[in-house]
DNA sequence: CCTACCGATCGGTAGG
DNA sequence: CCTACCGATCGGTAGG
């Protein structure tokens, strides 16, 4: 039999199942997450993975709150720095960009929000609310930090920050789309022209 | 017993299993698309069923070339007429909006090619092939649009229609996202705010 | 944290 | 096009 472990050991087999879930949702999605799967991954019980989450839906939605860490980890600190406005918005997406290229370790699958965006947009449930949420917080984020570029002079009086957030987010959707579907090297380089353009400071109003 | 259909009505019955297996992998995607459901909502067998595709990747493929005439329909067509350049460049994006924001009778849960280019990307076989060769073949029809508006003289000289082209794509995965994810009634007209700036005669040239 | 099990459903096949 | 079936796997539970 194995013994009951401390909180800390416990805390730790926590973690081991919603990084090895990540990783596999990132791939398959949070439905094609299976408790199955991630046991024989991580050589434990099926009784022993669901023991931490009591049902599959609260294991997504932890895997989901774990990708949401990495996100924040890997695009919202390291542009913390920067200076409000302008600089901290390139910032941003300059870090965003490498999430996507780079992260493929946590996420082999491509950004675990893009694929469970897809995934939930047409369901009802508590994942779909958590999904929508999460897109929700990031855009005003964006839309926060292009305001304040606009107070800065940094952006044209007159811009709509929800117009230019709306832009920000297709661009990276495609670049998602062009790295994982595509595999196309030259994606990151598009999605740095198509900020150039959006993010100048001579960029033109969007009328109303 | 039941015996065996003429072969128009083999026809009609295959027919009526894609038309459902859209709908379906609209909303589950094409692995949630299971031979069970689409026994239950067309009452018939499974063996019904697999006797016209052999196997579910099959069926997965006929779904998908099924939906591309759907978009062919809805898009290309009524765009056909329109003169070669910006206006037909304008009509065709025009009616992939009105395809994103209308055909929610033939794809209750939004546009199956984003469906399955963020189901399949970060998998091997012959639907990822045939989501990624779809994907290419739109994104090459754009970009010779785009070529011919440069030619004309619609667009700036010197403007990149792969750049345009990657611009435009994600306009569209973002007007998914919001009409699917977060039911926001705006989108459209941002959609179309954005075609402004991007197909404008005066837009910036994207420089490389 | 385990073993041992549950009913339901998966894709697919045999045979007619 | 059907019935009847296959082994595998699903999420989840009982009991320890």
């Amino acid at each position: 039999m194995s013994p009951r472990k401390s909180a800390a050991e416990a805390r730790s087999t926590r973690r081991r199942i919603i990084d090895r879930g990540i990783a596999i949702a990132s791939v398959e999605g949070l439905e094609g997450l299976t408790i199955g799967r991630l046991a024989t991954d991580l050589g434990m019980s099926k009784a022993g993975i669901l023991g931490h989450f009591g049902t599959k839906e609260t294991l997504q939605l932890a895997v989901l709150e774990g990708a949401s860490a990495v996100f924040v980890h890997s695009v919202w600190h390291p542009a913390e720095d920067a200076p409000p406005g302008l600089p901290r918005l390139r910032a941003l997406c300059e870090a965003w960009i490498g999430y996507l290229e780079h992260e493929r370790a946590v996420f082999p699958g491509g950004c675990l929000f893009t694929t469970a965006s897809v995934e939930f947009d047409a369901r009802g449930g508590r994942v779909r609310d958590a999904v929508a949420r999460l897109s929700r917080v990031w855009r005003r984020r964006l839309a926060a930090e292009v305001r304040q570029a606009v107070a800065a002079g940094d952006l044209p009086a007159g811009t709509d920050p929800e117009q230019v957030t709306y832009e920000l987010v297709g661009c990276y959707l495609a670049l998602n789309q062009e790295l994982q579907l595509l595999a196309d090297p030259e994606a990151p380089a598009r999605t740095r022209r198509a900020l150039d353009r959006l993010l100048a400071p001579d960029a033109p109003v969007h009328p109303r």
